[in-house]
DNA sequence: AATATTTGTCAACAAGTGTTGACTTCATGC
DNA sequence: GCATGAAGTCAACACTTGTTGACAAATATT
């Protein structure tokens, strides 16, 4: 690994925390570039500007190649990739960075873009079934509800529910979910 | 109405939307002062800057003295006041200034506290039944989560249906929420 | 009518933002 | 050893942000 790929990569993982905590408008080059150790200008050097930096951030979250691959149940994968349990903290999760920035006036609408081309997308073309439309929604709707109700707005109802607990709250609902019938 | 209310409370009025529109951090004194066609400088006099008026739109925002009428059901009334279908465009409900705000770096923790304090604790108090701080964050994940999913990701299956099947979909995650058994 | 209080206007400020270009340092080729 | 190009440093830029204080206009009070 090369000298200038050492800090592309380090500069590309403290942009997608940073992000991912605070949002594309509230996360600040200079602060990416000093939690990379870096100089802010690398930034303009290697990603072309902030833009080019975020983009870069998003392809690689948004890259789930398991979810095209015929082996996987393409729901499980899902909730894999979404409850994200390998983070470390799930303030950084991919989930978070989508929901956190898909209502930014900058770049909400290349999350969303991005969202229905590698997720969405790929998902309602594996599953079968009435209303398959509708019964992804609703099991979106569930995954990003319990994301921000655990970790952001803090309800202890889940929030302080451990990982067994707050697993069979998702079930429940996810079983919901796919089970509408219009 | 005298004319320092009436320039107050144009303030406020544009603020809430401004905030509800693009999160605390993202909206601009300037901007707000523009859209209620007054000068900026009369923010600072009025609410003391740019917390202050957060404060007092939230305040506003939070002000549902319904829910603690024993009159009501205190569900449905929860359920009445998050969709909101009052409002003339769902970009600027109640649900969406929460969920905008609830991560900011500087509003973030009034306004989880806000939202205990005037929604979830009253709400707890008057549910009965088991388990009722986990069939409430359910509730409560379920009625954040479609909203995102229906104004903010814009995910068909949601965004694309009419009112009535919308609430179809929701009564029927509402439904799997409340009669969770651990 | 003259004074006092409220209400609104304007310009400036310090701080932070993303971006740029000239410069130095370093490593690799001949 | 020297020259070439990559890699990194630094200072400045134009711009936006929230906030402040001095001033003008309008309204109310005596």
């Amino acid at each position: 690994m090369s000298k200038s790929e050492h800090t592309r990569s380090a500069l590309l993982q403290s942009a997608t925390r940073q992000f991912g905590e605070f949002g594309y408008s509230n996360a600040s080059l200079r602060k990416i570039a000093g939690q990379a150790g870096v100089d802010v200008a690398l930034i303009s050097r290697y990603f072309g500007g902030k833009l080019g930096l975020f983009n870069a951030s998003l392809k690689e979250c948004l890259n789930w190649p398991e979810l095209l691959d015929p082996a996987n149940d393409p729901i499980e994968t899902a909730i894999e990739k979404f409850t994200d349990p390998t983070s470390e903290d799930h303030k950084f999760s991919t989930t978070r960075m989508i929901i956190l920035n898909a209502d930014d006036p900058i770049v909400g609408e290349r999350v969303r873009v991005a969202l229905f081309d590698k997720l969405i997308d790929p998902l309602e073309a594996r599953m079968d079934g009435a209303h398959v439309k509708e019964r992804l929604a609703m099991f979106i709707a569930v995954i990003v509800g319990a994301s921000i109700t655990r970790y952001s707005l803090q309800v202890p109802g889940m929030a302080s529910a451990d990982a067994k607990m707050h697993s069979r709250q998702l079930r429940h609902l996810i079983d919901a979910a796919l089970s509408f019938k219009c």
